[in-house]
DNA sequence: GCGCTTCATTGATTCAGGTCAATGAATGGG
DNA sequence: CCCATTCATTGACCTGAATCAATGAAGCGC
């Protein structure tokens, strides 16, 4: 388990890498506060103002609730990214860890009063949110425009650019989020992605090895079915 | 019909708006283009990069191509919106007027390299960037878990807070968009706004005057109807 | 290593919204 | 001002995914 002062430390060089200035490190490090939650627990973070959370280590999804029990995934986080975490306004969000997190935490609005004179740290910032952004602009297309077999298709490829390790021919994915949060993603039930993923089987696209292992066996078929744009269009 | 110098000043201004000096102004000046663009056309765009576009004036929606004939409005933008058309990679955007707009364009790689060491710039594009964040994300929550009424009712509200104009208790519409647009923005068929339209128009909470007059009576009742979480929850 | 609990898969049925088709209202050009 | 064309509305029917229900597989604690 990494200390506090440690998980601070990694906070501030994401950053700014080039390293800040002494007492700017110590204004950062008394506003940030480094928290560690276990798989499946929300982060316990003030929902007044937006947050900005640094995943130091694990895996979160930020899911929104869409009033009683619908839930909406809205982004799944890996190991130093950086995440916006929404105030409670039109709906509430939540940090959830997928897998036992170290992350820190610390209001966007000091973020901005502290780092607003660095050019490197607002550059920092501005580009993980351009990469949030992108990445949920595809999200709303998949939702919007994609029928079941194309959006678990959709999240397989994404993975695979994300977290797969490329083995040989196949690109293995070690999941950390269960069927539900995939469902929950997609915009669809968890019976319609196992439907979906034994489609994917009998057609010897993936391999599944228990329950959170997937293979991909044909990536370049995988993305044709994700409906993306293949060369010319 | 403003010159393209005004135009472009206006871009100046509001990216910072305390001004920037001379020699910066000129080397902003030369890599970014001032467009008209005419309704329904396309802004002609470099597609190789990311773009930074400026709306002077008019109204546009970003549209992304979700292969062969189903698009997927991904935002819309009014007056002095800051907006960062996506370089074509899984999916193919484009930007379309939906009134006669005026807009300044220039590649995001540039205005990092000439705004890079200015913070007054790096924090307008970061604050733009996540307030389109935020609406993407809300968009995710309507086209992920959100049944028909409830997204043309989150259309309608979200619209009134961005260019509705209040008359008495009403809050009144003037929409650039075609029904079209609505359901490829909300991730359904004309058919079904049409329909979620005229029970909304039963309900007597709203009224419709020709194709692009909407006139909220209750917007409260309306923004029940789009799921948005009241109060505690 | 065995049983318990949770999670995933599979099947039967239902339903919201899509598709197809026709009618009716707006708007813009001549 | 009128006509033509596009856009919006309404209705009938169909389909893909949700829902309901049951079985089967994994993983975990003892």
């Amino acid at each position: 388990m990494l200390k506090q002062s440690q998980l601070v430390e990694r906070f501030l060089g994401r950053l700014d890498p080039e390293g800040m200035n002494a007492p700017l490190r110590l204004q950062f490090a008394a506003a940030s506060r480094a928290v560690a939650v276990w798989r499946d627990q929300q982060a316990r973070l003030d929902e007044s103002c937006d947050q900005l959370v640094f995943l130091v280590s694990g895996s979160t999804k930020l899911v929104a609730h869409a009033s009683q029990d619908r839930e909406q995934v809205v982004a799944f986080h890996f190991e130093d990214d950086l995440v916006c975490v929404p105030a409670r306004v039109r709906h509430a969000y939540k940090l959830v860890a997928l897998r036992d997190a170290n992350l820190v935490a610390m209001p966007y609005d000091k973020v901005i009063e502290l780092g607003g004179r660095s050019p490197a740290i607002l550059a920092t910032l501005l580009q993980a949110t351009r990469a949030s952004l992108a990445r949920c602009r595809e999200k709303s297309i998949v939702l919007g425009r994609k029928a079941a077999p194309e959006r678990v298709a959709s999240l397989l490829v994404s993975m695979a650019g994300r977290v797969g390790n490329t083995d040989g021919k196949t690109v293995v994915l070690q999941l950390p989020m269960s069927r539900r949060d995939m469902a929950d993603s997609l915009g669809i039930t968890i019976e319609t992605v196992s439907r979906q993923l034994t489609l994917l089987r009998e057609r010897g696209m993936i391999e599944t090895v228990g329950r959170s292992q997937i293979r991909i066996l044909d990536l370049h078929a995988l993305t044709q079915g994700a409906g993306f744009m293949t060369g010319a269009g």
